[in-house]
DNA sequence: TGTTGTATAATTGTATACAATTATACCGTA
DNA sequence: TACGGTATAATTGTATACAATTATACAACA
């Protein structure tokens, strides 16, 4: 395949380094690239057809929002993620995402209250359609809707690192199918406490909508691992 | 004053990216370069002695951290940091940190016991000395302990951003000094929470001990400032 | 005087060249 | 065959050159 950047793709006007950065994201979290598989910088520039100075930058990138490690000298691999991992991710979501409902609670501005309003809206509607391709965009701009809504600079910044990881942590799960209706129930409940600013019951409900989203993550993963051993076997 | 690197100062063999990093976080840190100052390659390649890409990797890494930002074709300047950002972070180390030490009490290895009561003597000793140039120093490396207690990489990752905001809140104030005395009562309670494996205890006391600490902080912040507005009367 | 346009300079973004380091393959020797 | 050493290649680290973008100064004009 070809990925050569600049082309009118999507006639991007973003950095370079950007769109490198992207690529390679993309790649990983879709699994493209695979946990211990080695970055070269030359062949990645080849093959996007850039020069290394972007694809050093970008996956310096990478590096500090945890996606790759790099070694002095020898080059970066891309990381891989345990199931102690996810479980210690979530349990930072559970404390970090709680705190942000409950400043988005007491902060959010009247035009953010419209906004996350409209993307409830549709994410029922997609939620009901059963198109989970649309319904997981909608979902990722609920929430983020919801962390610029707490208005702090600061913790937008940790948010983003964490989530980068819980993009990470969903590699292969299917995201959402039969845990849709509920989770949008939570969604629902969450979005209300927010609009009538009641912060420490928004906080609840956030704490409790990211355990069940862990449970059933890890059921998935379970179900995962099952198909792959069965496709082994068929291999074999 | 000349900067050039390379020069056998300590004789680092660190690669030039993570010196001029750290040089540039020194200066930050330490209020050479203040709140919206540009920070131009060219010039600091010329006053390190360096081309400008470990500059520009430097840079890169300094707006990861949260302390420099920059605008493309632009240019990256000197974030500065608002009473409001201080206690914002504070409130998200109560809840991180507060995590961390539960973790350590629950994980923590033998050698990591060792280790942390050894630093502790040491704080013990340069508190009874009143030099808070040391103090500062094991201060620093007690919470890296306790943090590496933890065996989280994920934890880790957050916190190492999260704390260099906290030095970033820090700038400014003498950090220790009276409140040195109380401030070491709390470790030696925090680390013997630790060390006795009572996990909610140990957070409860981190808590409390980052509660007290922003206390601290408001109060140093606010003679600074009153030591500031005379200086610029007398200038007047 | 104030505004706008344009030439110039300053600065960042990208590509390439070179240096330093690390990995690999091959050969000789026991 | 197993081991060690050396030459070679592969890869990262740094420097420099060039392109693209943005800021600045200054003149022309209303």
């Amino acid at each position: 395949m070809d990925f050569r950047l600049k082309a009118p793709s999507h006639s991007d006007e973003s950095s370079l380094r950007q769109q490198v950065f992207n690529h390679i994201l993309e790649a990983v979290l879709s699994g493209r690239f695979k946990p211990g598989e080695p970055l070269i910088e030359l062949k990645l520039a080849e093959e996007l057809g850039v020069s290394r100075t972007p694809i050093r930058e970008a996956l310096r990138q990478l590096e500090y929002e945890g996606l790759v490690s790099s070694i002095p000298n020898k080059g970066v691999i891309v990381n891989g993620i345990s199931e102690t991992d996810i479980e210690e991710i979530y349990a930072i979501r559970e404390l970090v995402e709680g705190l942000a409902v409950k400043w988005a609670a007491e902060r959010i501005s009247e035009q953010q209250r419209r906004d996350l309003e409209e993307t409830f809206e549709l994410m029922c509607f997609y939620t009901r359609k059963k198109d989970y391709q649309q319904l997981a965009k909608y979902d990722a701009r609920f929430h983020n809707l919801l962390f610029d809504s707490c208005q702090s600079k600061v913790l937008r910044h940790i948010l983003r690192m964490l989530m980068r990881y819980v993009e990470h942590a969903r590699i292969g799960s299917f995201r959402v199918t039969e845990r849709a209706e509920q989770a949008l129930e939570e969604h629902r409940a969450i979005l209300e406490a927010v609009l009538e600013g009641s912060a420490e019951k928004a906080r609840d409900l956030m704490t409790m909508h990211i355990k069940n989203a862990l449970v059933n993550l890890m059921e998935q993963r379970k179900v995962s691992e099952k198909r792959d051993q069965a496709k082994e076997r068929d291999q074999a």
